[in-house]
DNA sequence: TCTCAATTTTATAAAATCCATAAAAAGAAC
DNA sequence: GTTCTTTTTATGGATTTTATAAAATTGAGA
């Protein structure tokens, strides 16, 4: 579920935020000052900030700071009270993606929200997107394809993430487990045999000759590896 | 150089603004009411509006709807003189970047210009209304219309943009938020179908034979693309 | 107001991908 | 060679993602 870190002072702003967001299917950590909002940041690693200028103790420029030192991407909307204060937001070039003077409808910052996150969804997605080549197949992540001579071969999200994780590593032996947790994530059932399935659909792709891999080799008893 | 829209029935406003922001050096676009507004905005096309709030005819917050219809990205700033109607440019959701109550200083207003180009610099870019080709189509933005031979073939302005995005990025993917985010902006909201079902209908109309696109392909997993 | 067209929602279908199972094949150990 | 373990792959069903038809909604213009 998408965390979303509230650092506001007023209480029942904070309160109706929390409210409205919960509703929204978000999880909310609400923080009533700065210094509870920059712990609160590291403990939970939210993946949205919501910032209010004016705060107790440390303000929301500082928070900001405090924060973009941990994290550079994490997306922060400011809320100001006074139209003024978006100048020092912008002037301080503090990374902010997004402000809203207040009052704000609750409408309004919903849809604030979802836009950001749906524009930084995609920027976080594909950390390195780079083509690559591996023997004589060139990868395209972005175009989620692969080129064999002019040959075009289709490939999956899922695919790219296993070519690319063992271009990154290639001469080196990615054990399964390894593969499973950079793939497949926390929800992966090491009795599966999902992994070898996967791996065996992709070379029937991207193989000349499945039975010889030159691309995906296995290496018994510890995983597979490319060079 | 930069094209401002002024929308101010004050003369002496309406002239100390052109004053100032012709000697910052943006092109100034004066319009005395509101139908003469959004009439220049359609012909000069520029890339920032101030609105005043009160004036004869149609009033501010009608020239922010028709100018929205034509461009939802284009920056606009409201000029207000009571603090209330903030209230209504926010409850509204005309898609006001921000807004400056009467009376405010030329400074002021000079640097929530520069503030506010800023922010939005990504927006706006490549706003073309050029004609392009796709495949066999000649599609022209400024007619709402493409061509295919002689025939022609009705286009929205939703449309257009979607169509433009892919020209613009051909042979890239178009991930699905990337789309939502260009094409409807703030308001989509992520479990809506209304993107799928655009796509399929646009298909219908430019496709020859819509179950096998040509111009608009569909890539399992991460969006669509053109080439 | 009514009408028309564009758009969105809803519901269902279709397609692509993914995975569990089980049997076959390959490799390692003896 | 025999046995045990690991990996591959065929098959069919489950899940996810995308497409489309039909109904509901919206919004502009008459």
């Amino acid at each position: 579920m998408t965390k979303i870190l509230i650092a506001e002072d007023d209480d029942h702003t904070r309160d109706a935020l929390r409210e409205v967001l919960t509703m929204e299917g978000y999880e909310v950590i609400p923080a009533g000052d700065g210094l509870q909002a920059v712990d609160f940041f590291r403990v939970e690693n939210p993946d949205f900030v919501c910032l209010d200028v004016m705060m107790p103790g440390l303000n929301g420029y500082e928070v900001c700071k405090q924060i973009r030192k941990q994290d550079e991407k994490v997306p922060i909307l400011f809320l100001t009270a006074k139209a003024e204060e978006i100048d020092t937001v912008l002037g301080l070039e503090l990374g902010a993606d997004d402000y809203m003077t207040k009052p704000f409808g609750v409408k309004e910052i919903i849809a604030r929200i979802r836009a950001i996150l749906r524009r930084t969804a995609s920027r976080g997605a594909g950390k390195t997107d780079d083509d690559f080549t591996m023997d004589d197949l060139r990868i395209v992540p972005t175009e989620l394809r692969a080129y064999r001579d002019k040959q075009e071969i289709q490939l999956s999200p899922r695919d790219v993430k296993v070519l690319r994780l063992l271009f990154d590593r290639r001469g080196k032996v990615i054990d399964r487990n390894t593969l499973a947790d950079e793939v497949w994530g926390v929800d992966y059932f090491p009795e599966s045999r999902a992994l070898d399935q996967h791996i065996s659909q992709l070379r029937k792709r991207i193989e000349k000759d499945p039975s010889q891999p030159r691309i995906i080799r296995t290496v018994h008893g510890a995983g597979y590896r490319f060079e």
